[in-house]
DNA sequence: GTGAAAGCGCTAACAG
DNA sequence: CTGTTAGCGCTTTCAC
């Protein structure tokens, strides 16, 4: 348990490596982050002296003294949504491989929590901002502008980013939906959604309804619900849904972690799917796919996403990319069983 | 897109904060970090410079300079399983609730990329450790160690911790699961593991054997898989065990993602569960609930254990806590309709 | 309660 | 290819 708080590997310095390797703390230095520029001999004496004393190259100092902290700071609304855990792996991965680190924070879905999460990050000095979302205050907007830090955000569409954007348009990917259902024979559609300020469940919303709207349907179902991470609540809309007289021919839920909620809990209760009621979710979760039957979503190029965030971040900060770069990322409307209206359809 | 990298808030320091305040800047940065040491009217002339100014705390600068980064690093087998993120989500809350900031890297279920990570993470000079999983190389034992930095252990036991440990028994867990399973009637039960070096999914199979042993059963069954967290493989598991002439009457998984695969790819082929067969996952999530049947599995509190592993973490680092603690947390087996063994067992 | 001096451990810039 | 010098922007320490 060697708890030798002041003790060797911490305590060491360069110019403790450069003394044992006896050379200058410079030459350390720089076989540390340009190997290429120092005497292939020298740098191996370097590295031995390293190996020897254990030595750990101090970020903290060299970011300082640079000014490139490697770091990548990620911003999103919570870490334990499936939704943005395979964006964060991508980002994370090709981050890590180009030689940087992730920090991440959440907001929770709040504003006033952004604000005061991404003045905390910028205090690190990252070298590159990624964002979930496109919706912030407008002091959030200045803290980052004035940082002068690049920034990508992702997972929304927005006319006026930040700076660069990997794009994702909610509103089409849920008006591809719904008019997918329509045109599958579903007239009473009904919509489960979020209470909360989330803008990216607020456009899905205002998608559906369009594609409504685009068939003389003027009168959009939405239901609003809180929890939008737990299958419980796609077990509560069901009821909610089974105590209306009215009752929609499909539901289409904000992701696929409520969708399946619902869809088991129509089952559970008798209800057959797509027999009864058609069920469709969004996110294109793997999960969706074992269902019994398989369920209908838009699938999102969730890793993807981050990979390319990650990438237009890097280049931008090694330079190799001057403009803000605007990417847009596809989604694919999935029909499978759980919105089949007939045998025939099933897949 | 004022992306004025030589710039504004960036460039600010302390300094010019303190002009601006018409004091020191000593005084700011008291004002910064023990503002009640810092007389009433003072500090809010400075709090009103630095929104004036637009002034950002430099942590790296901070950091050299105190010694106290204010970073906990996390090291994880990956981010996007959901075993694990809901641990970090206690983390990251925790963390922040107490003023600090996560930092992430993965290992990929590797020891080597552990040691790297490790060496990266390191050089970040976090004030804290938190790592699930207790099996390292003696390498990456010794440049903890050496580092001098708390450490918590965490999602294993061992009776050689690094430092703290928040000590779960996949063990006991998965032998208390086959007991269960054992005493509701169950004879040939398989189990379905990694082949990977995952030393939490080594104890859980050593548990699963350790008790048909103690029913006098010499002949375990074990199914070893490559990538454990998708659904997938739990329906390729289910091709097998259908290939396989000397069906077992129940199978235990690894984990719930796993058994769910298994248990709907049973269901889409008219194998009825438990009917025919018993399923029983591993970690106790939401999805599992909501199956019908539901699925019998070990629940285990993961976010409870990301938040104990960052208090005891942050208790160590606030010097509040000398010794090491060696914390353990409580599984709970959940037998459910999945392994009912009569209508009368279904819960 | 506030300030001045010194230095944390590294790298930029320049010199050789 | 290698070394020297001068900071990076803070906080520690000590003085007042």
């Amino acid at each position: 348990m060697s708890r030798h708080r002041i003790e060797d590997g911490n305590r060491l310095t360069m110019e403790d490596v450069a003394r044992h390797a006896g050379v200058s703390a410079m030459t350390v230095s720089r076989a540390l982050r340009s190997p290429a520029t120092v005497n292939k001999e020298t740098r191996e004496r370097v590295a031995m002296s390293i190996a020897d004393t254990g030595y750990i190259h101090n970020l903290v100092a060299s970011a300082l003294a640079s000014k490139r902290s490697g770091l990548v700071a990620i911003i999103l609304p919570t870490i334990a949504s499936s939704m943005f855990a395979d964006s964060i792996k991508g980002v994370s991965e090709v981050v890590r491989r180009r030689g940087g680190q992730i920090v991440i924070a959440e907001t929770l879905y709040s504003s006033a929590e952004e604000e005061r999460v991404v003045a905390a990050l910028l205090g690190r000095r990252p070298d590159g901002l990624i964002i979930i979302g496109v919706s912030h205050t407008r002091r959030m907007r200045q803290l980052v502008e004035r940082s002068g830090v690049p920034v990508v955000e992702t997972w929304d569409s927005t006319t006026r980013p930040l700076d660069n954007l990997v794009s994702l348009s909610n509103y089409d990917a849920a008006r591809a939906m719904t008019k997918a259902l329509l045109d599958n024979g579903f007239r009473r559609i009904a919509f489960v959604g979020s209470m909360g300020r989330d803008h990216r469940a607020e456009m899905r919303a205002k998608g559906y309804v369009a594609a409504l709207n685009a068939r003389g349907i003027a009168t959009p179902q939405i239901i609003r619900v809180d929890d939008i991470a737990s299958m419980d609540t796609g077990t509560q809309v069901v009821e909610e849904i089974l105590a209306n007289p009215r009752r929609p021919e499909a539901v289409f839920f904000l992701n696929d972690v409520l969708a399946a909620g619902a869809l088991l809990a129509f089952q559970s209760r008798g209800i057959s799917v797509p027999g009864d009621i058609g069920v469709a979710g969004f996110g294109g979760f793997d999960l969706g796919r074992h269902l019994n039957p398989s369920l209908s979503t838009v699938h999102i190029p969730r890793y993807e996403i981050g990979c390319i965030a990650a990438d237009i971040l890097m280049d931008r900060i090694e330079g190799k990319v001057e403009a803000p770069i605007n990417r847009r990322v596809e989604f694919e409307v999935l029909l499978r069983g759980s919105t089949a209206r007939s045998r025939a359809d099933v897949r």
